[in-house]
DNA sequence: TATATTTGACCAGT
DNA sequence: ACTGGTCAAATATA
C-alpha cells in the first residue's frame, strides 16, 4: 500500500535526517563545558537513528510478508514489478490468495499485548478507547475463557488500507482486567487520538464514542469488555508478543495511564514535535514515573508513535513473552494507545537523570 | 441512508 | 477434529 512504503520512505529520512541533526548538536556539544551525559545521549540517538535506517532498508523481506489487504495493493520496499499482475488472477483465485494472506498474516504480523485494569466503581464504564476508531468484526468464545474474544480492526481498514486489529479478552483471574492484543500497525490517518476526559469533535473517532454512549444506555449491558470505557484509575501493562524476530530482546513494560485530558502541549514535557523526532525511541522505560497525576508526559498522536509499527519487526522481543509487573496508577486521566510503545523504546539506555528539561538540549 | 454490531459460517493451522 | 481468526449477511441505530 503506498502509505505503508510512504511512511517507510519518511521514517527512513527522517532517521537519517535525525541522525545528522544530532551529529550537529554533538559537534556544539564537544566543548569543556558541556556534560558527558550528553555527550552520551547524543551519541546513543545518533547510534539508534542509524541503526533504525539501516533496520528499515533491511526490512525488504519482512514488508513483502506483509499481508496484503483485501482492498488497495500493499506495496513493499522491494518491487513486485516482475510479478503476475492481480488482475490476471481470477475473483476466486484472488479470494483464496487473499485469504491465504489473512492467516500468513497472524504469524508474521507483529504483536503486543496491553492489560489494562478497569476499576468499577469510578463511574466509567463502556466500550475500551485507546484514542483509535476500532470496529468489532467478531466475537468468539474462547476454549478455557470464561469470557468471549472480541475481535476489532480499524475503521479504516477499508477507507485507508490500515490494517491495525485489535482483541480484547477479558480476564478470567481477575474480572476488572482486559487483555487487549494489538497487531499490525495503524497506516490510516486518524487525528488524533480521541481524548476520553476531553474528547475533540474534529477527532475521527467521534464515532466510536457515538456509540459509546449506545453501549452506556443499555440497561443491562452484556458482561463484556464494551461495558468498560474510561480507566478512571487504571493501569496498563504491555507485553510485547511480538513472534517475527529472535534477533534482539525488546524490553516489554508498563506505565500507568497518563491522559489527553490537558491538550495544552505547552503543558507537556513531550511535545508531538519530539515525538515526530522518535524521541521515545531513546528512552528507558525506567524513565516513566508513575507519578504522573498533573503532567501529562506522553501527549502525542498514536499515529506518531505508531509509526514504529512493524518497520522495526527486526528488533522485537522474541516468542517468549516478557512480563512486567503491573504498576499502579493513580492517575485522574486516561491514556493513549501506548502499545504503540514498545516498538519506539530501542535498546538505548541513557542515564535518566540527564537534564530532559535542559531547554537547550533540544534547541 | 450510512455506519456500526451481531453472529453463524468458513478457513487455516495444529 | 478442534480451535482461533475472519468474513459477510442480517440487524440495529442515529
Amino acid at each position: 500500500m503506498e502509505l505503508s512504503m510512504e511512511w517507510e520512505h519518511k521514517t527512513l529520512i527522517s532517521e537519517l535526517t535525525q541522525g545528522k541533526e544530532l551529529a550537529k548538536q554533538l559537534s556544539n556539544h564537544l566543548n569543556p563545558s558541556s556534560s558527558l551525559e550528553a555527550h552520551q545521549f547524543l551519541v546513543d540517538k545518533i547510534l539508534s537513528s542509524y541503526e533504525k535506517a539501516l533496520s528499515l532498508l533491511n526490512l525488504g523481506a519482512l514488508v513483502a510478508d506483509q499481508p496484503k489487504p483485501t482492498i488497495g495493493t500493499v506495496e513493499p520496499l522491494h518491487s513486485f514489478a516482475n510479478s503476475s499482475p492481480r488482475s490476471e488472477v481470477s475473483d476466486q483465485d484472488c479470494k483464496e490468495e487473499c485469504n491465504k494472506d489473512v492467516y500468513k498474516k497472524r504469524k508474521i504480523q507483529r504483536r503486543w499485548t496491553e492489560q489494562v485494569k478497569v476499576c468499577s466503581g469510578t463511574g466509567l464504564e463502556g466500550p475500551l478507547d485507546d484514542g483509535y476508531s476500532w470496529r468489532k468484526y467478531g466475537q468468539k468464545d474462547i476454549l478455557g475463557a470464561n469470557f468471549p474474544r472480541g475481535y476489532y480492526r480499524c475503521t479504516h481498514r477499508h477507507s485507508q488500507g490500515c490494517l491495525a486489529t485489535k482483541q480484547v479478552q477479558r480476564s478470567d483471574e481477575d474480572h476488572s482486567i482486559f487483555e487487549v492484543t494489538y497487531r499490525g500497525r495503524h497506516t490510516c490517518n486518524q487525528a488524533s487520538p480521541s481524548p476520553v476526559a476531553s474528547p475533540s469533535p474534529k477527532n475521527d473517532c467521534s464515532k466510536q464514542s457515538k456509540y459509546h454512549r449506545k453501549q452506556q444506555r443499555q440497561e443491562n449491558p452484556k458482561p463484556t469488555e464494551e461495558m468498560f470505557v474510561n480507566f478512571g484509575s487504571d493501569f496498563v501493562q504491555v507485553k510485547n508478543e511480538d513472534l517475527g524476530s529472535k534477533d534482539e530482546i525488546f524490553p516489554s513494560f508498563s506505565f500507568p495511564f497518563t491522559s489527553f485530558g490537558n491538550e495544552n502541549e505547552e503543558n507537556n514535557i513531550f511535545t508531538e514535535s519530539m515525538m515526530e523526532n522518535n524521541f521515545l525511541g531513546s528512552f528507558s522505560p525506567t524513565f516513566i514515573s508513575p507519578a504522573t497525576s498533573e503532567s501529562n508526559y506522553f501527549s502525542m498522536s498514536p499515529c506518531h508513535m505508531n509509526s514504529f509499527g512493524i518497520g522495526y519487526q527486526n528488533v522485537q522481543t522474541p516468542e517468549s513473552e516478557l512480563t512486567t509487573e503491573i504498576l499502579s496508577a493513580p492517575t485522574s486521566v486516561t491514556n493513549s494507545p501506548i502499545g504503540d510503545f514498545d516498538i519506539a523504546i530501542d535498546n538505548v539506555d541513557f542515564d535518566t537523570t540527564f537534564p530532559f528539561d535542559n531547554p537547550d538540549f533540544f534547541a
